[in-house]
DNA sequence: GTCTATAATTAGATAGAC
DNA sequence: GTCTATCTAATTATAGAC
């Protein structure tokens, strides 16, 4: 963690370790708020109170940075982890309750990092299309075990990713201002119908 | 069209309006690949055959030129309009798949175009908050006049914004390469029911 | 209308002093 | 580790010849 104090001094151990810690943090609120393409080197500098020189250094590369920076938020699996944890038949709401307090905490979440990277960069793109694979579809198909379970946790992620850019990138109204008890009274019974509900007859 | 160069070399009349529609067409084209900030007056005027000059001689800036090739793909208000010809018990299957079969069209349409540029560019956040408050949440609540209308056309946002994004833009699958029959089929009555559907009792 | 040339700015990245 | 200085390349945009 990120204490030792302000201690400034060069003879102690001044751990770069410190700056690394500032810049990771910068990257992640300017990232998470306008995109990888839409920030500049220079601008996470500034705001970590660092040369740009630095952030090279430390990470070589801007998508280094990137790379860096999502790997760092790393309170988002334990929430992930806490979504499995319960009984299917509630599952929905959880996955909603779930996403919507994790991006209400911040913009740092690699979610919407990622989703607001992602249409003007491949790379995050292919990150984030890895990182739902991995931690929503193939979890969520494997707990279903159903012939369509891919497609119904599809389904699942086609909520997720409409609510995180409906109410954190494009801030559509009255999605946007709503509660997250009301978003959650909404959105959780329509994802928990995805997962167990019953597909109606052609 | 409406051209004939006053005295020009008619030796092959490369009237301005034909130049003009390429740079359109290209703008449209890469605009919807790669997004506003991931696009360049370059290459689109490469693409279109023309000098870069040329770009801001008709359009002034790579504003208005973002905001000319989405005024100028006027083949999605008729689109839009169909979905409102018709009764309202069926209208969950006409939304989605009238928004799939136009975006399966081409990448140029303004809802692709400006999903791939908000995130990075405050101008197309706020033209697309525009375009989807206007033609999308405002005629779907007058037409449910229902005291939660205005949530219940948000919930069909998300589903619209979730799609486009997943299977356009992020390309998740099994969204990504669904048949459109299989997913208006899956999505018809989903937002048929944020619609029309039955709020479950707290 | 079309193109050449270029201005003005900005980006990512590197070298090297301290 | 940190910073100054700078290189290189690419960008938007303009002026002006033809």
């Amino acid at each position: 963690m990120a204490e030792r104090g302000t201690h400034q001094r060069p003879g102690r151990w001044r751990s770069g370790a410190e700056s690394r810690q500032r810049i990771l943090q910068a990257a992640r609120e300017l990232f998470g708020r306008h995109g990888y393409g839409g920030t500049t080197v220079r601008a996470i500098a500034t705001a970590a109170g660092v040369d740009p020189a630095m952030v090279f250094y430390f990470f070589g590369t801007k998508q280094g940075l990137l790379g860096a920076a999502i790997e760092m938020s790393d309170n988002i699996p334990p929430a992930i982890e806490s979504i499995f944890t319960g009984g299917l038949d509630t599952i929905g709401e959880r996955i909603v309750r779930t996403l919507l307090e994790n991006l209400e905490k911040s913009d740092r979440t690699p979610l919407v990092m990622l989703t607001r990277s992602a249409p003007t960069d491949a790379q995050s793109e292919a990150l984030l299309r890895e990182f739902i694979d991995r931690e929503i579809t193939e979890r969520l198909a494997a707990l279903l075990g159903t012939p369509d379970a891919a497609l119904r946790a599809g389904m699942v992620n086609v909520q997720i990713l409409g609510l995180a850019v409906a109410r954190y990138i494009v801030r559509i109204e009255p999605i946007a201002s709503s509660s997250v008890d009301e978003l959650v009274a909404r959105f959780g019974p329509l994802v928990q119908h995805c997962l167990t509900g019953r597909t109606e007859p052609p």
